[in-house]
DNA sequence: GACTCGCTGCGTACGTTGTATCTGAATAGA
DNA sequence: TCTATTCAGATACAACGTACGCAGCGAGTC
């Protein structure tokens, strides 16, 4: 029988219990298909694993397994367990839909902003990955900076003020979609499915807190609130002011 | 001889090495010191190694050793490693001084994001504490969060305005303050002092990134820029611009 | 064609983690 | 004095990331 090439006998020495595993047993194995895999395959996978069911399901090991691979074997594609998390934010930055050419900075700035706060809801464990790899400078990353750079040409603004813009922006953007989605996930943890269960429900904790009488302007804002279910509506009005300033501030 | 009250003899029935413990042996050791510990403590120890080590330092074995007590003895006082994690983010959001009575609604927002950020800078593992951790309904982050909204009591502003400029507010500093450390901890983990540094002795990917022209943008932006290395400078005209359209959207 | 050598993919194994479980000493009660 | 109860914390375990080293192939040499 001819051999195939590209595989070849899994031949371990010895077995798990350390005792050495005969000739016969060896070849008595499957030949282990010899793995052959892309960075998009694993981030791809990665980040199903952690959509359903968690970033802390994202293991080297369970990672592997998905892709019918052994655990070392991702070695040959990242340095470690970080790199898979960089190839995970990559790949969801990289999905993200291209946005529409903006007519104003404005519109540019906001689509943006309302991008960010999409993806971050839409791939909670987002929160969660280590701030170094979230920010590392990838190039589908770069392109997302330049276009919103690009639609702050023109304005009159010099370079630190472009930036300071962008960041400003940015920095609105993420801290919003990362208290929603904490809170978001909070609730879940505790099996509420609306801030309004939250707030009748209230946990105990809570409720103690709130009945010592000592937060009574927190209290009334609670209370008194309509829209406090409505974080897009919180969102928006946020990012609305954020804008109002800039173009306020900056003369634009 | 009498016996010592509030001690015992450390009686392990085998040592580490599975072999059994002679009486003469117990009787040799010293006895172990029964652990008395608090919140506060704990929590203390926990900032101490995470302020000098980074967080992933804080192991549940780790702390115990500082604290002179048994890794399990740490579970009297918290459910979980998480809990650590609380109480480490009360400890220093409770560390936090005391804002001195602002005269503005204003001023009292910008103290309070000026606060948020020097917080951050000063414990840089802030930002990796798990959200839900970070996120902790606990009696001093109410505290907090009271002050500040009392702050917009007496604008004509309702619940859901008031709610919407703290969070606002919030929602920047957090963000602007999570990405400058961000940024710094990347800078420290490549040996480099500064962002001068940064863009002159340019990472390999970032300059290769840059080579190519494909981010024009980006990199007049970059070259250009005076303040680049002034984080406050930008944290100031960000939050500035957050006010100034906070008010003059909602008209405060 | 036979033999050697270097490289590489990944199987094995190690050290470390959080924490469930259980032992056995200390205490209270009869 | 003896038994029942409690509970601190020692032991043990499963799961983790990954260092290490070896088997096997292909290239290079005679």
């Amino acid at each position: 029988m001819a051999e195939q090439t590209g595989r070849r006998e899994a031949g371990p020495a010895a077995g798990p219990d350390g005792e050495p595993v005969s000739l016969w047993e060896r070849l008595e194995r499957p030949p282990v298909a010899r793995t052959v895999l892309t960075h998009e395959q694993i981030a791809a996978a990665a980040i199903e694993i952690a959509d359903a069911d968690g970033l802390a399901a994202v293991t080297i090991r369970g990672l592997a397994a998905r892709l019918d691979a052994a655990p070392m074997a991702l070695y040959r594609y990242v340095k470690g367990k970080d790199e898979v998390f960089e190839l995970m934010v990559d790949a969801v930055v990289g999905a993200e839909p291209d946005l529409p050419p903006a007519a104003t900075w404005r519109e540019a700035m906001r689509a943006q902003a309302h991008r960010t706060r999409d993806t971050t809801l839409a791939h909670r464990w987002l929160i969660q990955v280590p701030p170094q790899a979230r920010a590392a400078l990838t190039p589908r990353r770069f392109a997302a900076i330049e276009r919103s750079l690009a639609a702050l040409d023109g304005l009159g603004l010099d370079a630190d003020h472009r930036m300071a813009v962008f960041d400003t922006v940015t920095a609105y953007a993420t801290g919003a979609a990362a208290t929603e989605t904490t809170m978001l996930q909070l609730m879940e943890g505790a099996g509420w499915s609306s801030g309004h269960e939250l707030r009748t429900a209230l946990g105990p904790q809570m409720r103690w807190l709130m009945s010592t009488g000592r937060y009574p302007a927190y209290q009334r804002t609670l209370t008194e609130s309509r829209h406090i279910d409505d974080a897009s509506w919180r969102f928006e009005l946020g990012l609305e002011c954020v804008l109002d300033g800039i173009a306020c501030r900056l003369g634009i």
